[in-house]
DNA sequence: GATGAATGAGCGTTCATTCAT
DNA sequence: GATGAATGAACGCTCATTCAT
């Protein structure tokens, strides 16, 4: 493994342990195994670590996406993501606060959109097949579900794992709610 | 005004212009017109502010959807919420991005569903009178469609104006979609 | 018991426990009970407490020293009257080490022979006694043997309580090469 | 030099002049000539110096006992023995003082004794001798006694040094007696 | 490229002291 | 006399950054 790969995978670790303001450069490189100075041949400072790390995120859950979501209907297929999306906020529910915490801190808000554009893109086009098939609702824009329907499911999945420890049963209540919600937003037929 | 009061406020004031990082205590208790040693009389650290600061939001944006939000049908209640929440996004988005930050960073995120309960409390009641008229499907509950609600039109106003600088044409658009995601997802007769 | 009294336990209490150094105006006033703004107008500083808390420590070993010594032989004497100040060190050891580090430290070093006096004085006599009596060596003068061996004790028993918890066996060896070593100095027929 | 001995040597002369508890590192790194930050890479507070200095003391005292003690009497030892001592403890009496301060204020207090243990060694090994030799009494344990001999001649010295300034004539006529006593208590002929 | 000892500006924090009540 | 909220100077300490090796 490269050492730019060291330091990223260092810092999601030291990261997720500590939180950013209390990690120094040092525990990173420390973790990585490479030298003080080492860092600084790779990132000018710690926020800078931002966005690569975010990347590292985004590109696991789209690929957890890509991988989970086989065809099937429009509602077994959103019951399928909102599964993933939970699943990923509760596996990486630290990295997901840093994230927010990390990007938002930095002049690196920018590089977001960037970043989050290939999940975006994927579930565009997920709607728009659906669309197509005439499963969505057609007077839908599905650039704009896309990222509502990302930017909610997220939010329902904060809300039940970061801030505290949901009760599980608590937590399948609302994500019936949230699936009802979302069907009965988008099927042509309800 | 209290000291308490007064190094909220300055907190805020500084938070929003430089960052929750880059603020010291010493910009704070300046700003405050205090003395150093009485910040620690009231607050234990700089992210011990973090929880104060968020329940001044939250009872802002309270204030904001109760003094707005006039009896209507709810097509029409959900796009005035959409307007206020969208406006208090802007308004207030650096404050936004630090109350993430801010709490996702301590052990204070606890505290996060304690500040946000009246906000909850006040959706989950209008939802349950427009459910009483008819006007909401029947089997919604309303508890969780509440907090689904704000969590996915934050998400929406944060995707338009944290991140970065969209074009209002565009944010108009996508406001619009929402709007009809929402009312398709909760009118009783759609 | 009247204000200074109570800072001068409360300061004894508080110093025995975290040592000088770590010790706050505000521990004190706290464990005393009383305001802040009323310890000055007893004492200037946290050290203008080490003579009078010195005074104390003095006058309660010199206390035991009086009540325990009994008309006896010189050895019977000298064996109490380290039993009695081994014993006052044990018990009083953390205190032991502020009087030392107290006094030291400031210009109240001064005052230290005076506190002492009495103690000096005590042994003068009994030793003058003795020397009366023929049971202490003719050439020896008092004044200083009194203060020699006051020192010698002291510094014994500090050997064995206040560096660390020495085993009570070896304690009892030292004791008795000490006693021994004494009675040899001293005594007329040795 | 290396950054070590530099900050020893420049505590030494620091707090020999103000004392332990009105130094400052930033005093300490000053007269060193290092950088703030470099004071940490080598002790981690100002307290954690005093092991250090304890033993560069207790070095020179040992060294100064064994170069100055030359095979003679146990008479002549011991009066040389207190002549190096009471010396020692004149010329470095402001590092004493802070020698009990410091190490007693700490945790190090247990280092002490291995500290001085290259000296009660070397007490043990002079009176052993005089032992075998027929010089000094049979049946005295020379382990201790070197202890009681060191502790109490200490004690004597800092009667004289430490707490005011005695006049000298005074001071030899403590220093007579004190000779007297030991060698009545040790001496096999006496 | 890689290192890590050294740096020192700057931070959080403490706490003796004051003074209006 | 007694108080304790308020103070702010001053301290310990951190840690991002540098640079000689």
């Amino acid at each position: 493994m490269d050492k730019r790969k060291k330091i990223i995978s260092a810092a999601i670790a030291i990261f997720s342990k500590k939180g950013i303001e209390k990690t120094t450069i040092s525990d990173i490189v420390d973790q990585a195994g490479i030298g003080q100075g080492t860092f600084y041949l790779y990132f000018s400072s710690k926020m800078a670590l931002m966005p690569a790390i975010a990347e590292v995120l985004v590109e696991k859950m789209h690929g957890d996406l890509v991988k989970q979501i086989k065809p099937a209907t429009l509602a077994e297929q959103m019951d399928e993501i909102i599964k993933v999306m939970f699943a990923f906020t509760k596996t990486y529910k630290d990295l997901n606060k840093l994230m927010y915490s990390g990007l938002t801190q930095t002049e690196h808000i920018k590089d977001w959109e960037t970043i989050y554009a290939p999940v975006y893109q994927w579930m565009e086009e997920l709607l728009a097949s659906h669309q197509q098939a005439g499963s969505l609702r057609e007077d839908l824009n599905v650039r704009y579900i896309a990222k509502i329907l990302i930017g909610m499911i997220e939010a329902a999945a904060e809300q039940n794992y970061l801030f505290y420890d949901q009760d599980p049963a608590l937590i399948a209540e609302y994500r019936n709610e949230l699936k009802k919600f979302v069907n009965y937003a988008m099927a042509a037929n309800s």
